[in-house]
DNA sequence: CTAAGATATTGACACCGTAAACATTAAAAG
DNA sequence: CTTTTAATGTTTACGGTGTCAATATCTTAG
């Protein structure tokens, strides 16, 4: 049958391995399609299995959603957390955090949709959730703070630049996400434009270069 | 009956101005529903009509949704095309563009949702959208141009800049429309945050200074 | 007044989320 | 090893959804 059937591949009335197959065959039907295009139903029929199989699994759509986001929440958090330790110069820091960012969504458009493009309903229910946003968040905070710190750096509002850096990247990844729009862009009065991780690269860098007086 | 059914009252075989009512209820239900709450079925039923009454004014959902999304591409294009006569300062004008682009979130939030939330099936297809959607980026694309040509600008890669405002006012919307985001910095480490247009106004504006050298 | 076109309705089909009752099987208890 | 029990999967069913085809009603041009 198909790769997310059963692992031996003859058909046992338990699958073994549902949970993961499931949350794994989720993230493949939206690496392409849209949120619309994931249904529990559909997703059970590729998996080989009963329609109300899931619901052993995870509470109702909502729930395994709310699982993809996390995922992808986690995985973020910790690539930006890594950065912390690795890489000391905060201005350089506060670029690579943008293009980690602006990379996840590249590297993972699954979550990454899922993650934005999906408004949870009962989003108070999901504590984790906000812990591992926070998370990711804070990294870019306190890397702004430390940027502000430094002799030659602008005198602007902490909480607005804060505020700014995470505007600027996620919105950035959000357009740099939307193929068609770039190629349109490159049709249109924008031939000179890179690839996306170019642009990704120059405009967190001009972001950051805005934090210092680079002239003095 | 309810204020979305026919004109005068008393039912009749024909709605009279079904379209537009259709819009206007969509519109109202997205104002504080999510996308999955907008059914046509529901629209239907809200208005006081069949099922399929709908389809003689709307090829399918796509296409009402396609048409809730020019509306509101087009709203936002004429604001912003207006700041290129009325506000000569490019410094300025760019603040007041993003802005614009902020006070429409708030202002048209069921436009918004559906602009920037919803992906659509087969955008190819809507080449309308398209060319009003350039409009609004080639305000924005100009006003950079011309606030890089200032004396005292920095030294950036026009493409970049402009790529680097969309980005800005689009996540920075994106952002301050969620609601429950904003509460929960309040909450945290972020009590010193003013309202919605405070911030917009802030990171705007220091996102504008960025565009040129302050101190010479 | 009548024919034609626009507009709305009914009924049908295949999906969807999800709840309840039942079946199978793996794991724990004896 | 057997027996119980909990975990896992199935069947059936209900109401909601998008959309099509056939039909009915109204409006308007001739």
């Amino acid at each position: 049958m198909n790769k997310w059937c059963s692992s031996g591949g003859k058909k046992s009335y338990h699958h073994g391995n549902l949970r993961e197959t499931l949350i794994e065959c989720a993230l493949d039907i939206l690496k392409e399609g849209s949120l619309n295009d994931l249904s529990l139903r559909a997703l059970a029929r590729k998996v080989g299995v009963s329609q109300t199989a899931p619901y052993r699994h995870f509470e109702d759509k909502n729930d395994l959603i709310a699982v993809l986001k996390e995922e992808g929440l986690r995985k973020l958090g910790d690539s930006m957390r890594d950065l912390l330790i690795t890489e000391k110069d905060p201005i350089l820091r506060l670029q690579k955090l943008g293009l980690t960012y602006v990379e996840f969504a590249e590297k993972y458009p699954a979550h990454f949709k899922v993650m934005f493009e999906y408004e949870l309903c009962d989003y108070e229910k999901y504590e984790a959730l906000h812990e591992v946003s926070d998370n990711s968040f804070l990294c870019l905070q306190q890397t702004v703070n430390e940027c502000l710190a430094l002799p030659n750096a602008r005198k602007i509002e902490p909480s607005i630049a804060q505020f700014g850096a995470w505007s600027m990247v996620h919105g950035l990844s959000v357009l740099l996400l939307n193929q068609s729009l770039l190629e349109r862009m490159r049709a249109g009065n924008f031939s000179d434009l890179g690839d996306r991780n170019q642009i990704a690269e120059q405009v967190t860098k001009s972001f950051c270069d805005s934090l210092v007086n680079s002239i003095l």
